[in-house]
DNA sequence: GGGCAATCTTGTCAGTGACAAGTTCTGGCT
DNA sequence: AGCCAGAACTTGTCACTGACAAGATTGCCC
């Protein structure tokens, strides 16, 4: 199973022009990598994700990480203390680039849309985003990350057209949360495969929508 | 952390009397305890069922297990083979209850109560039903179980109102599920305590649906 | 050019899942 | 009654993992 693409099978940038790695012969038992990474946090998080959206996230390891990094087994975690930290971290990502979509969305029913079509750009940051219990939840970074995108959701829904005027706002954004949130959630865990087929996961939920909201917005 | 309320704090059944468990001074070193546990199939699915509604799926140890039903480190292998088959026979029960409790549905408004209340009273069952990457996803205890539950949601869907008539009712069976798949999740994940306060859920979610298939019937 | 903090390494420990091989008990058959 | 096949459980072991501690290397700033 190829892991990378850089010749000696290590996920590193692009080596930081030290005149020519071989004039320093030092580690002679060793792939001659500098001693700096240059970007292992950034590697270590695409690995996770790489992971965590193929195998979910009980399948991460911080040793296997260090080994795609070509770093070693306890480099991980001067970046994000330990396992719970890698995760909150990608937790916090997700939160940020959930709530950039969400501000884009120009109607509730898009807001839906963008939603589900978040959870199948980015899977890893959607499985665990909602999982407290993978989480350190009381971590500064995700609580503000967090706070940002339910605040982008609660606008999404005051921007919903007056059907819902009567009704508790919050009633109506639990209900337009728990559509998107287990459509996204059952598509992800291929428990919709067979209904979705071949088809587009954003239109058949466009449509399936639309038998709930009936579309008087035309 | 208690963990039991027998006297050596394992969690045994009521041993299978044998004649006063003094007369047999065999394992001195040991709580004399019988050879077999007598139950320890069952032992280990409640305390699993206690461990993954506490902590989720990932907290799970079988050795722990073992060591709360008082047996030895490898004895749960012999009962589900390793960790997935643990899980993949959870939930197969999960899906075998869910089949139950939705065949007594009168209704697709009911068949989504039943959903959530489901969720709320077995969350461990519910934490397991739905992560292919857990299980064993050819054992024939849980396809069989899954194609029952999945059965039991098509046919209340068919009963619904005739609102879905002409739609496609594979796409409205989507949208139901979708919607109480999606609040149970988020209500086990505590991702709705702020909204629902101190209400009972069930009756959020009732109020919430309400919003969406508004209520002819009255 | 000297020191300091960030980055990364090596070493280690306890906990875990899985497997192998042995032990103890149960239940059924004759 | 005796026995034996197999179920139920134990002990022992291995590779792997997360976490921590202590040391090595390096960039960088004054």
């Amino acid at each position: 199973m190829p892991r990378s693409n850089s010749p000696d099978g290590a996920d590193r940038p692009p080596s930081p022009d030290r005149s020519d790695s071989r004039d320093r012969p030092d580690r002679p038992d060793r792939p001659d990598r500098p001693y700096h990474h240059g970007d292992l946090r950034r590697a270590i998080l695409r690995a996770a994700l790489d992971v965590i959206a193929a195998d979910g996230p009980s399948a991460l390891s911080l040793r296997d990480l260090a080994r795609r990094a070509g770093v070693s087994h306890a480099a991980p975690a001067h970046h994000f203390k330990d396992r719970t930290g890698l995760l909150t971290a990608i937790a916090a990502e997700g939160h940020a680039l959930l709530a950039t979509t969400l501000t884009e969305a120009d109607d509730l029913r898009d807001a839906g849309v963008r939603y589900v079509r978040f959870a199948r750009e980015h899977p890893a940051h959607f499985q665990v985003m909602f999982r407290p219990e993978l989480l350190r939840e009381d971590d500064l970074e995700l609580t503000t990350a967090r706070a940002l995108s339910s605040e982008r959701l609660r606008l999404a829904v005051s921007t919903a057209r007056p059907e819902f005027g009567g009704a508790d706002p919050r009633l109506a954004g639990i209900a337009a949360w728990s559509l998107s949130h287990g459509f996204a959630t059952l598509l992800l865990s291929h428990n919709l495969d067979a209904v979705v087929g071949d088809r587009d996961p954003e239109d058949v939920f466009r449509t399936a929508t639309e038998l709930l909201f009936p579309s008087t917005a035309r």
